[in-house]
DNA sequence: GTGAAAGCGCTAACAG
DNA sequence: CTGTTAGCGCTTTCAC
């Protein structure tokens, strides 16, 4: 591998001049810059990320964390901030946080000493404090769908809850009556927000009462296990919005399981628009968030902070979709 | 953030010495060591992986290339990586190749370029010229699920003739007369080693006829047209072997939409084993292939490759295994 | 055992 | 416009 030095030889200039080209700062010769390109690719010559790194303490690398890849929701979102980080020029650092602070911590003073120029953060347990420390630190942030009190950074999120309630009052529309939530990790803003949504909304029926309410841990397992609890306190249960569509998913088997049939007896609407809610039958009806294109944003925003390009809006919330499927509605003719 | 100068100043020692203690190189005193670890955490010294990597040529990075991490099977894939990674303290950098090509090549350059440690491949389009170049390069590469023909690599895969022929045989058993296959893309060596599975045994039985294979394309969405033209083909088909998950559930989907009953009328068997196969009503009868530990085994076996650890053993071919579930058997009882 | 010093490959003043 | 040179922070001979 040739280095700057090679190129600047060949081309009978300085290493000064080949960095100039090369990054084009500084005026240089028409003449002289083509005579360097010449030499750059008579030597096949690519520049070295990691020497220009140390000289400029960044490493043209973002990190990615999220609570666990293997979840498609943050699967969506890697492959979307990938692809644009890497149409800028960019790698992405895949961090696995399990939630677990610790892990959190010791990814961020890896990724200091690494001069990533920018994370992303999609993890629930991120505290003011980090970020307070990542701004001091310097270290550009953008944060999905937390939004910390205080500290400045840019944060990408959806409505929460302004969908729960689309859902809440759409299982309404569909004419159920009463019905039940199964909530995600209270450390997870956004579960709370759909809660919320829900509770605006089932408050002022006269159906309410918190014991329709059940913990589903944003994940399958836990879906299924809310939704047997909840029809043993209330039997008569005919809608259940579910605050993520994994536990959706979950809700469904369990429901299919216990003999209920969908959406005749009870009517399931999820939350986030997932490929697997697709995949079930019924299809589960979502309120779709643009998961990619909140990736995407996230990113693109991260690098023009990263580049040091001026943003007045530090906030952006997606609008939400209801997608109705026949979880909630029997298509004409069934 | 202090240097090593700073550690060094502070115990009163030189710079080559906190090196040596820093990387348990070399002999030093175990009074002098004390003193330096005991400036270290005073100043709370963290060394800069970018300055040593420059200086190593070496930056402590896998790189993980796959056609897309939205795939859940390679999320999976890519969380084994990373947990088993981030134990012997290295990054991963994630990389989606789309199984194309020019992304594949510019993304090694990039690699290159940054010092990545290793290449943990598990894309289809790997061509054996890659594989020497990375060899001549110097870059060690484990290859997952792809055998190159030559060139010195590992190669992490598992028995998908075997599993096809399991998956057939299986169908069989539970009283097939007619078995359709739904293969995937032709350039991956999976799909073809897992169709030929199929056509081994399917060629010993009169039914046999090429035109009871379709492409699945590996996805959902091919999986659902493969059925269509399959049934269309041969109504009297009762058993399916999809060549993965993904199509397996298109292909239920497909079916469930056509009216058909399963497992009574037709039944169903996938392959991979991902979380995707058993959401679904029945749950999806398949070859599990242990998708965590092909990852974590490969990355380690990278990292040892990585660290100049001899290894005998080349190629590692893992047993997979037959879950049988609800689109090929009825529970007792239903 | 320990230190001095020469890099690793590139950037960025500062002169000219 | 272009060259010189001093770093960036760490590793690694080679002496002592």
């Amino acid at each position: 591998m040739s280095t700057i030095r090679d190129v600047a030889k060949l081309a009978g200039v300085s290493v000064a001049t080949v960095s100039r080209v090369l990054n084009k700062s500084g005026y240089v010769n028409k003449e002289t810059e083509r005579a360097v390109k010449e030499a750059i690719d008579l030597l096949q010559y690519v520049p070295n990320t990691v020497a220009r790194g140390l000289a400029i303490k960044r490493m043209e690398t973002i990190a990615l964390v999220v609570p666990d890849i293997s979840n498609p929701f943050f699967a969506e979102l890697g492959r979307a901030a990938e692809d644009i980080a890497r149409t800028y020029g960019y790698s992405i650092i895949l961090c696995n946080s399990d939630n677990e602070m610790d892990k959190e911590q010791s990814y961020i003073t890896m990724l200091k000493k690494r001069y990533v120029d920018g994370i992303l953060f999609a993890t629930s347990t991120l505290r003011t404090a980090d970020v307070n420390m990542m701004n001091s630190a310097n270290i550009p942030l953008v944060v999905l769908d937390r939004a910390p009190r205080e500290g400045t950074c840019y944060v990408v999120r959806s409505k929460n809850y302004d969908g729960a309630r689309l859902a809440v009052q759409h299982l309404l529309d569909e004419g159920c009556k009463k019905i039940a939530h199964i909530y995600g990790p209270q450390a997870a803003p956004t579960a709370m927000e759909r809660l919320q949504g829900y509770e605006a909304i089932a408050k002022e029926q006269n159906w309410y009462s918190p014991s329709l309410m059940a913990d589903g841990g944003f994940n399958i397992k836990g879906g299924m296990e809310a939704v047997a609890q909840l029809l043993e306190r209330h039997p008569d249960i005919d809608g259940i919005f579910a605050g993520n569509d994994l536990m959706a998913v979950g809700a469904l088997k369990q429901l299919q399981r216990m003999g209920k049939s969908i959406p005749d007896q009870i009517k399931l609407c999820g939350f986030d628009g997932i490929e697997l809610s697709q995949i079930t039958e019924p299809e589960i009806t979502t309120i779709a968030q643009p998961i990619y294109n909140m990736g995407a944003l996230a990113t693109r925003l991260l690098i023009k902070k990263i580049e040091g390009v001026q943003i007045e809006e530090q906030n952006y919330e997606f609008d939400v979709e209801l997608i109705v499927r026949g979880s909630t509605r029997r298509e004409r003719g069934s």
